[in-house]
DNA sequence: ATAAACTTTCAAATAATTCTGAAAATTCAG
DNA sequence: CTGAATTTTCAGAATTATTTGAAAGTTTAT
């Protein structure tokens, strides 16, 4: 079946909203990136507000929101008074700047509190001690391990990134 | 500083929560997925429901997802009519865990909606049109090859995936 | 079969989050 | 400056998500 391109649009924009309250991000931000994704031009808050059937102040925290998230920028046209915004289409990088953002939200926010829970005092033969730290040293490691890994996809390149995993997980076992 | 197990625990359980608020899971489920991870030996659904003050309703329902996901096992024990529970300690494991629910239930329903709405009827120099079929096909390739990825992790051994980043990260750009 | 022990359900209550829209603030052309 | 255009704020309303707890359901020992 072929759709419209106005269907097409209602039903990603659909789709990524709900997708995105699985993420801890809330439906209408996610809507409205998957909006300025999918639109040729910038658009206006007005514009957004009109698509989406949501209110100037709904429209703005969001836009606002998805800016200090690094998805969204303002555009300005000369002689235009009204503020335009458009979304980073290349999907590649939006992933980068997710995960940039996630792990200076939530990761290295961590790290410490993982840090300061490995200092436990109490008696090493207590089962309840030892499986209390050595699930945080666990924990620990793991955390550190993907600190590591998240930076280097942050930086990367997307052709060098693919091409590498491609490699790894065609070689089977080596 | 150094602490008492009692209060490193409620720490611990505190920032799990709030973590998985993040995750689009219920600060109370990851709660008790806390409180799990450095218990020594299983917990009753009562335990569970003094140590974190919840009703038996709640923690009756998030136990039950947990399980669903996964990560929580019943326990039973010789002699007692009671139900334990108990949690995979070993967070790789759980991380694949996690990668494994999360794929079936997000990106394995995203792909195939991606397909359908990379069919839309229209002109092909509407530039509308082409941003649209573009930014999906973008998304679309994007996805399968996170699948791949995905799908290799969930079956991997931690030591030869850990092993190949570090040779890939380490190895700059060769 | 009975009943105590235990688990599950779910309607109603509560809490948390999101949204609205009008007022306040800001910007800028004239 | 002035005032029209535009953006921002935020208290209260609306919506959504979570939690409670009592009743219903289930299991098992006797």
């Amino acid at each position: 079946m072929v759709m419209q391109l106005a269907e097409a649009k209602a039903q990603f924009i659909a789709n990524w909203g709900r997708f995105g309250t699985n993420w801890g991000i809330n439906r209408t931000m996610a809507q409205i990136h998957a909006l300025l994704l999918v639109s040729a031009d910038p658009l206006s808050a007005e514009d957004v507000m009109e698509q989406l059937s949501i209110s100037r102040g709904n429209a703005n925290m969001n836009i606002r929101e998805l800016i200090d998230w690094g998805l969204v920028q303002k555009v300005l046209f000369a002689g235009e008074r009204k503020e335009f915004f458009t979304a980073e289409k290349d999907i590649w990088k939006v992933a980068r700047q997710i995960i940039k953002e996630r792990k200076k939200r939530e990761l290295d926010l961590m790290l410490p509190v993982l840090d300061e829970l490995s200092h436990v005092e109490g008696d090493k033969k207590d089962k309840n001690v030892k499986t209390f730290t050595d699930t945080i040293q666990n924990i620990r490691k793991f955390s550190s391990q993907a600190d590591k890994v998240l930076d280097t996809m942050i930086k990367a390149d997307e052709h060098w990134f693919i091409g590498n995993l491609v490699k790894m997980f065609s070689g089977k076992k080596d």
